[in-house]
DNA sequence: CCTGGCACTCGACTACTGCGAGTGCCAAGT
DNA sequence: ACTTGGCACTCGCAGTAGTCGAGTGCCAGG
């Protein structure tokens, strides 16, 4: 009963002040809530939630403001996710589905978020991995520099040029194209490994120097994971939201220009099938430590294509945003998905 | 000499407020700058220079600051382009040798602009007109849904989904492939709009609404301009210069999330041979009166292959940024330019 | 045409003050 | 054991006033 209206003070805290921005004091937050009860109790319970940590004053005389500690119960136990209108359904369907490549899918997609929770979105392009290999194509670029594109089923497509050290020609671009696709398309990536390792022994003894150096590329090209790319959108959103950053806007742009970070940030969330939210110095980035990451993986399955997810003040109405996230990335997952 | 001497002020007037971002007063002006006549006759000169329109006051009583005119004068007669140093080239060379693919060269591009200039950089990917079709590739997702990945001699790969009104399987899409690479392989895209117009002829009656279809999508996919990409790096950098800046950082960022607006701005350098400087209103766009954009072509020849460029504050060290955009662009252009 | 002198302007900075929202604590009420 | 009204206290914020000084425009003399 008492632990009871403490956390409905802490949700009215947090709503409020989601909305306005301002340091909530007693007296408005017991009138605006239906509390039932007097100023005084509601400063009692703060003083409670503040010895526990979950709110706190910026100045001694000012109104309270939830700590990070303070939004993270909120966002456990005082929430639920709500529900979009069907408009805002439709508005996501319609805006994703004249798509027609996925270049044009994750841009779509990334703006739509940032647009729809007016925060910085970021999505990331499927990964390559769990995909099998369709065809690999080589191009002539000039004598000593050769391009390799290589096509999954997914319809990722990831390039790669390759300076050989001897030179080649036409011909010989053919019949390495006809090697490689021989002996690798159709595989999955997982198994490309082996199915490279022995290239080499079946190609003529003056090319193996040059098979070898492809046969490495194609592994790298695949399997390494920094080569993911992302998208990136709604950045002047955060000026919007200045006041609430500690840092300045400088060194968060400065953190989401790092590829790296973002990985982290959203391709952690890419496992698990729901929304995670990071709040504050739960980011691991110290330069994001005044916003909070909502994110969460697409595509169907337990293995996901890629994540998605938006950067944005801690002060931010979590259940909405949570909400626009899973639903934008339900339609992008099918979207993607060979339904 | 008269004239001389007001164009000496000018020029004294713009040096001075770029390092120091205040407004430069008469009598600092002729002290620093070894001018050789006192401040009173600075003053006529300056406002002479007011009068015309080259210099203005933000308040009465206080110093001058250069007008977008003033900026332009600047540009156009009183600077040279400083040449870079030995380690700055060095420096452009070794982290743009390493590049593996194009995604990459234009990544490392961008970033290596916003860090050396330390302002906002965009780099325009390669555009696909001038190159020839090496390959398309047909990639079935499902059975009403085909990728296309249009494969050009410089390296440049285009996807595209299609959705096919009649089920498909692996058969038909073998007789695709085979069609579409027949047909377009080594084509120049300038000539290719022909050579697709007469391909529903060569194909089974039952294949050619589908064949139109996919025709019909390779021809926008290279002629399409819109579907040019850009990168983009350095956003934080705005945030260094807020104060130059009449707009907020926010409408400026919009801006520059606008992929037409930027791709006006960068594209527009891509002709002419220089490097082009356009200073507060001239780049016609609203958002970035405040700004100036320094931006090239590279690649070789009179056929560009892309334009870069940076977009700042007015108040900028241009000859600097110029060298620097001009070099950047070269080492790119040779990069990518089959040499 | 340049120069020194002079009165004037006006933004930036500092100090001071009063206001009021909000707090913490306490004693009384249920 | 909670809740409540009362009360003294704190402290950021906004408004006022005053000072300072960089910089200007103008003018008369070289």
């Amino acid at each position: 009963m008492l632990e009871d209206r403490r956390l409905e003070v802490l949700r009215a805290i947090v709503e409020d002040f989601v909305l306005s921005n301002e340091p909530v004091g007693s007296k408005a937050l017991a009138e605006r809530h239906g509390l039932g009860v007097s100023p005084a109790t509601v400063r009692n319970d703060m003083s409670a939630l503040e010895e526990e940590g979950y709110i706190t004053q910026p100045h001694t005389s000012a109104g309270r403001i939830p700590t990070d500690k303070g939004y993270r119960l909120f966002v456990d136990r005082l929430s639920g996710v709500k529900p979009l209108s069907r408009a805002e359904r439709r508005a996501i369907q319609s805006f994703l589905e004249g798509a027609v490549d996925l270049d044009d899918v994750v841009n779509r997609s990334v703006r739509l978020l940032a647009q729809l929770t007016r925060q910085v979105a970021v999505v990331q392009y499927p990964t390559m991995s769990s995909s099998s290999l369709r065809h690999i194509e080589v191009v002539l670029l000039s004598p000593r520099r050769l391009l390799m594109v290589i096509i999954t089923d997914t319809g990722r497509v990831g390039q790669r040029i390759i300076e050989s050290l001897t030179p080649v020609d036409e011909e010989i671009v053919g019949e390495l194209r006809h090697t490689l696709n021989c002996a690798l398309a159709g595989q999955r990536l997982t198994d490309a490994p082996e199915a490279v390792s022995v290239l080499p022994d079946l190609t003529r003894p003056e090319l193996r120097p040059c098979v070898a150096t492809m046969a490495g590329a194609v592994l790298e090209t695949l399997v390494e994971p920094q080569e993911e790319r992302i998208a990136m959108a709604g950045t002047a959103n955060l000026t919007r939201a200045t006041v609430d950053f500690a840092d300045s806007l400088r060194s968060i742009l400065e953190a989401l220009e790092e590829q790296v970070v973002l990985m982290k940030l959203i391709g952690s969330a890419r496992e698990t099938g729901t929304v995670t939210v990071r709040i504050g110095r739960e980011t691991d980035v110290d330069a994001l430590r005044s916003t909070a990451v909502v994110a969460t993986g697409y595509g169907r399955g337990p293995f996901a294509l890629g994540g998605m997810g938006v950067v944005g003040p801690m002060r931010m109405d979590y259940p909405w945003t949570m909400a626009t996230v899973r639903a934008v990335a339900k339609y992008v997952g099918e979207l993607l998905g060979a339904d």
